[in-house]
DNA sequence: CGGCGTCATTGATCTGCGTCAACGGCACCG
DNA sequence: CGGTGCCGTTGACGCAGATCAATGACGCCG
């Protein structure tokens, strides 16, 4: 929509404007601020995360390095940004920047694109846990990352996941049990290979995408 | 966040980049567009809804007089815009829009804060959906609702909906039985009063919130 | 105002996923 | 290199909500 490698580097130029945090994994990035907040993450990878009630929590949506993520001020949930791995992040206060951000057209270009693909996403989850079974939901997921942090390897794709089968289960709607089986399905059905706790290789992306229910393979720009 | 009132006089001023289109209820505002486009609805409502897999309808969110909508170009899903009641609406191919409003302040602050309104709102949703029993999703829905077009009526308020319980359920990620069966016990417990098809009046907004799992009763500020 | 079609409600049964519980294994740390 | 604890896997069972089915009523239009 827009190109972003520029804007990024103007928005470096606006470290100033707001703070530099280093956070090991597991640790939070943004939590607790009353005020809606718009996070650089240099280099890592996060979780935004949602508290439905009691004891459940939604992740809301993973990021990794080069996003522009918008936390909201709590209002009927409350949110954080917690860091999935060790990660640099460079945390504004939204109005701050946004107006500061007027005066910068490439800068307002990249906020507004990313707005926009955090939208898209968003709503994308929302059909995925709204009408989808647990496999359909579950290789989604797959297909997901393996676009933002999949490594090509021929016509198949090796993932490194930087989240729990919790995490994942938070995300998707579900529960670890649940993952953890239909995962097993997965593997059973020749689809997936699993290595280790966090390596996923996906053996037939057009077999994974059409158990998704997708139109379409899912593409690999922006 | 910013001012939208003389923003929106600002896109009025836009009518010449798109099309205008009047459309009767139930009939379709924007399908089948193959590029992304931003709708600002003059007025009455619409849903904006998705195709999941085979006869599964997601309703992605619903949307009213003034509200600036993306509507995303198929992807892993096809996106639809539909009217619920007779409506008009402006139609504008989204990256021309984004490049002309790139020499408008006023004009990009207004899609900048439409963007993150919709994106809010998704999340939301996405929480609702991912981690809420059937009461607690509909008790949301029902503020949410009251938040955007409930008429107050001293400590209450009361709802008109445009939308069918298959829409809610559609949203909801529940089914119409449920819906109504939902509804009924928030009935039974003095909750609401209905009368109609589409009349709701909440009777105790505070109760509702509690049992949607609310932080906090939600705000009536955009 | 009366007939009809669509939509909503209510009930009975079924099922996918959640819950509870036990086991297994990878990774980390001493 | 062996112990320990967390994380993931696997199994048994129960339940919330889906599905199937039938009735009821709102609202539209002649």
């Amino acid at each position: 929509m827009l190109p972003s490698v520029a804007a990024d580097e103007v928005l470096a130029q606006f470290e100033a404007l707001g703070r530099l945090r280093i956070v090991a994994s597991g640790g939070s990035i943004v939590a607790e601020e009353s005020e809606d907040t718009l996070v650089y993450l240099a280099s890592g990878a996060a979780k935004l995360v949602a508290f439905a009630s009691q004891d459940r929590e939604q992740v809301v949506a993973f990021h990794f390095a080069g996003d522009l993520i918008s936390v909201p001020a709590p209002r009927a949930h409350a949110y954080a940004l917690l860091a999935l791995r060790a990660s640099e992040a460079i945390v504004f206060p939204a109005g701050e920047l946004l107006s500061v951000a007027h005066e910068h057209p490439a800068m307002m270009g990249r906020i507004v694109c990313s707005a926009y693909t955090s939208l898209r996403r968003s709503r994308e989850k929302s059909i995925v846990i709204g009408r989808k079974t647990a496999r359909e939901r579950v290789a989604c997921f797959l297909i997901s990352m393996a676009d933002r942090i999949g490594l090509p390897e021929g016509n198949r794709c090796v993932l490194h996941l930087p989240m729990s089968r919790r995490d994942i289960a938070d995300s998707l709607g579900l529960t670890i049990e649940t993952i953890s089986r239909q995962l097993g399905d997965l593997r059973g059905d020749g689809l997936i290979e699993t290595a280790g706790r966090s390596t996923i290789r996906l053996l037939d992306l057009a077999a994974l995408a059409a158990c998704a229910g997708h139109l379409i393979k899912q593409s690999s720009q922006i």
